[in-house]
DNA sequence: AAATCTATTGAAAGCCTTTTCATTTTGTGA
DNA sequence: TCACAAAATGAAAAGGCTTTCAATAGATTT
């Protein structure tokens, strides 16, 4: 059926493999009548190079790979949705990669090395310092261009899109006390993650402006087990705003809140991150700083195709807005 | 830095390449000895296979097509979870192919062929029957081995995973006319797809049954258009349940109605399919049919890897179990 | 010890392109 | 019409691996 060769266009054709090969890559070096000549077979045979072996030959796959940890994250998905209208724009495939707990991810960067993709999109969020460095040490060894998507680092020579997490951290810990609140928790994760440190950071610094002390509260990521921890706050703990590092988080801590008949946002206001469709689906609606999650992806994405083609980027750190979404759960 | 080739390892341990390449995949055809030489240097090489010259040479690239429309989708994004552990399993790759509206839909599933992957699975539900047969077409023409997943089709040659929605979709209006209710409506989306014809075909029993007419209400999937077709729906009509054919569109649905102070579930019964995490961050919480997505996608998975390696799978439609979730919408 | 197998290895072809370099064709100006 | 530069084309190498086939070495049989 479709598996027509090269050979075979060029045959039908009566030219030689070359110029067939620059009718699909370098129209311009062949003559417009034998071109469209060429083209013309190429339809009938129905014929479209094998990527394989044009990979092999050019050294070039137009793939890029992505590095995530859990699809199943609605940011990571929404993230994913943006790298791939981008990625479909510029013509590269996409191959992904997880990484689950399990797994040795200096192993796991080295297959996707053998795996020839022409650049790297490092989604993970939850990833400290350290780890970026090394993965940035691995990738340069092999010139492989990368990227870092929502993830925070130091490091100059790191490129990366992000937000300004700590800004964000510090506005909507100062929303709450402007609000004249004075017990505000913030409801992290207990993994250290930069991006969760950032936000910690804001927070912090907001605190202390006020002069409170600090309350973060550690939790794992898990619904579940979240309600588990949760439970026991409203007994035990003087609270009257709480900021969950993430909209799952923020909202099931509303969702205890609520069946233990505390006023929202009148006794307890409340505010997640990200924006995700949670937020908007809770009840009353979680006011939630709006991360640009796909636009992030598409931006991360558009960046890898630049370094991908030229050595020189203007700018490799991109820090796109944020805003607060003000709804039910705050004043 | 890792860029050894197989010649580099064959030189290094004083061997051919056809040696190399043995050990790496036939490695009970080389004697033990010479094996551990082998394996040695490919250690200290670091050398990993160049995939592209082997899916060249092998023609076969331990990769596999997905097509997906929407990653975004929560329940695409959990059987992308289930794939990709399975996938991880058996050492194949996954490239991601998204189909948007404004793209021509065989021409990708060309473009997929021409990327050589050694199957496909595919993922939109949002699928007709016609459309399912072309699709096979194309693919039994290239030899390529393909799987439906979470896609219904009647044709007894496509390999598909899904759950019986026919049967679910009557369970759960039964569970409603089961508890008095008369009114009972179907809220579909309004483009036609196999999966919600199935759905709807379920409904239309149960309610012929209890000689009630059938009520499908058809709206888009957007939930911020929901909201306005859902407005009128308490001025309007009569109703005392509401069956969304997904979790978000039956959320949207349950928020208008408690703004509207209609008691849940007393006198407004609502469920949603999927059982998402939407169903469980919701106020009160959602009946909903629990789909076993991530189930499906291994499932798939598992079924294509069979396709992939022999020709003789005894069964390749797939039908996994599904129960009913009974929440708070739901007496 | 000769003959026959079998296990192990190597040489070389092949997978399908791209790309370099050489060659042929075309076009231009005198 | 001729010389020469530019444009168009083709031949062949290269890319890194798998795989067939032939050759060698070692083991087994008689």
């Amino acid at each position: 059926m479709s598996n027509a060769t090269i050979y075979d266009v060029a045959g039908a054709a009566g030219v030689s493999l070359a110029t067939v090969s620059r009718v699909l890559n370098n129209p311009e070096k062949v003559k417009e009548e034998t071109r469209q000549r060429v083209l013309k077979v190429i339809k009938e045979l129905g014929y479209r190079p094998n990527v394989i072996a044009r990979g092999l030959a050019s050294r070039k796959t137009t793939t890029v790979g992505i590095v995530i940890s859990d699809v199943t994250r609605a940011s990571v998905a929404e993230m994913l949705g943006g790298i791939s209208d981008i990625a479909h724009n510029y013509k590269y495939s996409i191959k992904l990669f997880s990484i689950r707990e399990d797994m040795d991810v200096m192993d796991v960067l080295k297959d996707i090395v053998a795996e020839q993709v022409d650049g790297v999109l490092y989604l993970n969020d939850e990833l400290n310092e350290s780890r970026v460095e090394e993965v940035k040490g691995l990738f340069q060894d092999n010139q492989i261009p990368f990227v870092f998507a929502n993830v925070v680092s130091d490091d100059p020579e790191v490129p990366m899109v992000s937000i300004d997490y700590e800004k964000a951290g510090y506005e909507i810990t100062k929303l709450m006390l402007d609000d004249k609140r004075k017990d505000v928790y913030l409801l992290s994760t207990a993994r250290r993650y930069s991006v969760n440190d950032k936000k910690e950071a804001g927070y912090t610094k907001a605190m202390k402006e006020f002069g409170l002390e600090p309350k973060i509260f550690r939790t794992s990521g898990d619904t579940h087990v979240n309600r588990q921890h949760f439970k026991t706050f409203f007994s035990d703990k003087k609270i009257d705003a709480a900021i969950g590092v993430r909209d799952s988080i923020a909202v099931s801590f509303l969702n205890i809140a609520m069946d233990d008949q505390v006023k929202v946002p009148k006794d307890l206001a409340v505010a997640g991150f990200q924006n995700t469709k949670y937020a908007l689906l809770s009840r009353p609606n979680l006011t939630s700083i709006d991360v640009p999650v796909y636009d992030i992806g598409a931006v991360s994405m558009r960046l890898l195709t630049k370094l991908m083609s030229s050595k020189d980027v203007d700018n490799i750190r991109i820090i796109l807005p944020h805003y607060i979404v003000k709804r039910q759960t705050t004043n």
